[in-house]
DNA sequence: AAAAGTTGTCATTAT
DNA sequence: CTATAATGACAACTT
């Protein structure tokens, strides 16, 4: 039941995240355990890459045990931790924590304005949950913290704990020994009830680019609905068709489909990359470009002329575009649906093979999938139109605007080319052709295992990548990671984030600041000295005392050179206080004590110092954003570009198609004229001329004046 | 041992 | 003007 009761949870919170991508914000507190954190938290994660606390709370954990404090790269491990399950059922590896991120970056991005500096946590939204405690306000007890991170074992002495751990982490890496760890892991294990959560939500937090500094935080606008709202709101929002919507490339892909009740549902297609690792060998870009190729079929659903199977299994030409999806599709045809089953067994459903697709087939899905957007994008208004370039009906037009070889040139003819005889077989033709003849890199030559750019996306995923919103305001000092991003880029994608984003993740990890809300700890300046000589290990001291100890040396490690200054100036407070008080209570502050100029020109030194480091922090963060950005930017556009020029090369081929359509049927045409003794005209006396009135005439070839002499009304289906 | 990455600090400029 | 943020440059340090 417990279990059970977990993956609901679990369910529920994913669901929760695609609804977030759809646009569509619920409240999903209500419906989690009490033990739980906030919603909130788990989606969006408690800390930032200037969230102060956050992640030293969670590293007081059990779960924080065996990961290095210094190297916060917590993502894989949490991530692993919460899928262990599926793992274990599925035989698949587990989502990277990348993926989630992605979508966290996006999410961000979203609603929040990035702004700097002294404006306070508060700021962030809360809306989100309804019971969520904001963590980063500044000044703030860590209990508040302890109790967010574990609701669960919210005791008096959590903050201590929480400390002790963490100087026993310091400990454990310098090589000092940590009996009581093991008994801490015992005691920590009743908790581990909501781990699964829990975890899950770490890798976000890890990512997700809130910042601390200024609580800045994800914001979304959209309507707040409730569970069972959403859930209807899905089903009629979003056709989630039968499996043949969902092009699957080969019949028995279909098959398959069909025979899962729940694959056919979108829901899961779009879950499937969050929920298990369908292919091992992918990487994390892939699995995310897999998610937003996943996002972008559906956004571009309806129409799609893919539903025939037939008309899916095409050409391989564009093959290198296409490798990823193959994952996507036969994961969402599998594992994904069951996630979601009503019965609440999530993993229960390894035995049946994941429907492997071919290369081939999977190319012949992307491109289908990738002509067929783009059709639809470009000539919208053409997609009802089913006109047969050779049937009665458009011939005559047809014929009379390519009888004119200037009009032959004309757009109108890429229209109808599109509409029609455009086959997936053409498209693919005309892909090769291009990518052979033009010379010009596609980005899926770019890197073989990127999805056809267009088609499918990269993203940027951690996405962090910053997105418009931090690169519009560049001068803007919050650090939003783009949320925008989802929006214009939903179906690019974007890749290589995510290494860069766990890069943010350990530099925020390392901000003192973090460690404000421990009285005790305020001396701590930055860990860097963390791989200095260990003390020495007193293990006949009682707990109590060797704690202390452990702390002192810890803090006398960790004292940064302005601490031990302010210590050797007997400055009578915190350089936290010095530091992170604003002006007036720092005056103040200054004014309450007699301090010498000596220890006043050693505050205020303390004081720039601690802001400018935090400064350089958003600095350099502000600046690898930047990077990210332009890098997407210059990924997009490329993926632009290489889909213009595609679309210029079908373009090519089909007017080139047309020409000689036209030219089959003025032979065929001419050939069936005859004169008044019945005989056919000499194709080297006579000529088939299309006049303006839409009428066809003969005229002499060497009489050019003589027009009209034997104008014969042609129909105009020839 | 060298190269690259990280972080704190300073000087300067911008807000 | 002051206070603070932003940022380039540098150094110390780690990986």
């Amino acid at each position: 039941m417990l279990s059970l009761k977990k993956y609901l949870t679990e369910g529920l919170i994913q669901f929760t995240i695609l609804l977030s991508l759809m646009g569509v914000r619920l409240d999903l507190d209500s419906y989690l355990p009490s033990h739980l954190p906030p919603l909130h938290e788990i989606i969006l994660g408690p800390t930032s890459a200037y969230t102060q606390t956050q992640f030293h709370s969670l590293r007081g954990t059990s779960d924080g045990y065996g990961v290095h404090p210094k190297s916060v790269d917590l993502d894989q491990f949490f991530t692993s931790r919460r899928l262990l399950g599926c793992v274990r059922a599925l035989d698949r590896l587990t989502v990277p924590s990348t993926e989630v991120d992605a979508w966290l970056v996006h999410r961000e991005t979203e609603g929040s304005v990035s702004q700097t500096g002294s404006s306070r946590p508060s700021d962030s939204p809360q809306d989100l949950t309804s019971s969520g405690s904001e963590p980063n306000r500044d000044g703030q007890g860590l209990e508040e913290l302890g109790a967010t991170a574990q609701p669960g074992s919210s005791d008096l002495s959590k903050e201590d704990i929480d400390l002790i751990d963490i100087l026993w982490r310091q400990d454990i890496d310098l090589g000092v020994g940590r009996e009581d760890f093991e008994n801490r892991q015992q005691q920590n294990e009743n908790e581990e009830v909501w781990e699964p959560l829990r975890d899950g939500a770490e890798p976000l937090e890890a990512a997700v680019q809130v910042d601390g500094e200024t609580g800045e935080s994800i914001r979304q606008d959209q309507t707040d609905l409730s569970l069972e709202e959403c859930l209807s709101l899905l089903d009629v929002t979003f056709p989630f068709g039968d499996s043949p919507e969902f092009p699957a490339s080969d019949t028995s892909a279909l098959v398959d489909a069909e025979q899962c009740p729940v694959v056919s549902n979108r829901t899961d297609l779009l879950l499937s990359p969050l929920l298990a690792d369908m292919s091992g060998s992918l990487d994390l870009e892939e699995q995310w470009q897999d998610l937003m190729s996943l996002v972008d079929m559906q956004a571009m659903e309806v129409d799609s002329s893919a539903e025939d199977p037939l008309y899916l299994s095409l050409d391989p030409p564009l093959q290198q575009d296409v490798n990823l999806d193959q994952a996507s599709l036969s994961g969402c045809s599998h594992n994904t649906s069951s996630l979601f089953t009503p019965t609440l067994e999530p993993f229960s459903t390894p035995e049946s093979p994941v429907p492997q697709l071919s290369s081939h087939n999977s190319t012949d899905l992307n491109s289908t999938f990738g002509f067929t957007n783009l059709t639809g994008l470009l000539f919208p208004s053409q997609l009802n139109n089913t006109g047969n370039i050779t049937s009665p009906t458009t011939m005559p037009d047809t014929l009379s605007g390519l009888l004119d070889e200037a009009l032959l040139d004309e757009i109108s003819l890429m229209e109808l080319a599109l509409e029609e005889g455009f086959s997936q077989v053409q498209a693919s033709q005309l892909q090769e052709e291009l990518d052979s003849d033009s010379g010009l890199s596609l980005d899926s030559h770019q890197s073989p295992l990127s999805p056809s750019g267009s088609e499918s996306s990269t993203s940027s995923s951690c996405s962090s990548s910053s997105s418009s919103s931090s690169f519009s305001e560049e001068g803007a000092v919050g650090y939003s990671s783009d949320s925008e991003m989802i929006e214009h880029e939903e179906s690019e994608g974007a890749s290589g984030y995510q290494p860069q984003y766990s890069k943010f993740c350990r530099m925020s990890s390392q901000d003192p600041s973090r460690f404000r809300h421990l009285p005790f700890l305020e001396h701590v300046g930055h860990n860097h000295t963390y791989n200095m000589a260990p003390e020495e290990p007193e293990e006949m001291q009682p707990m109590v005392e060797k704690n202390s100890r452990r702390q002192a040396g810890f803090l006398d490690r960790q004292a940064g050179r302005d601490e031990q200054r302010a210590k050797a100036m007997k400055i009578p407070f915190t350089n936290d206080k010095i530091i992170n008080l604003p002006v007036e209570e720092f005056n103040d502050l200054l004014a309450k004590y007699q301090l010498s100029e000596a220890q006043l020109c050693l505050i205020r030194d303390i004081r720039r110092r601690g802001k400018n480091k935090m400064a350089a922090q958003n600095c350099r963060k502000r600046k690898l954003d930047t990077i990210l950005n332009l890098e997407q930017e210059v990924k997009h556009l490329n993926r632009e570009r290489n889909s213009q020029l595609r679309e210029k090369g079908e373009n090519l081929r089909s007017l080139q198609r047309m020409k000689q359509e036209v030219e089959h049927l003025y032979q065929e045409v001419f050939s069936q004229l005859r004169d008044q003794n019945g005989r056919p005209y000499s194709p080297q006396q006579y000529a088939l001329h299309y006049t303006s009135n839409g009428s066809v005439i003969l005229t002499p070839r060497n009489a050019d004046g003589q027009q009209g002499r034997r104008a014969e009304r042609k129909d105009r289906r020839k």
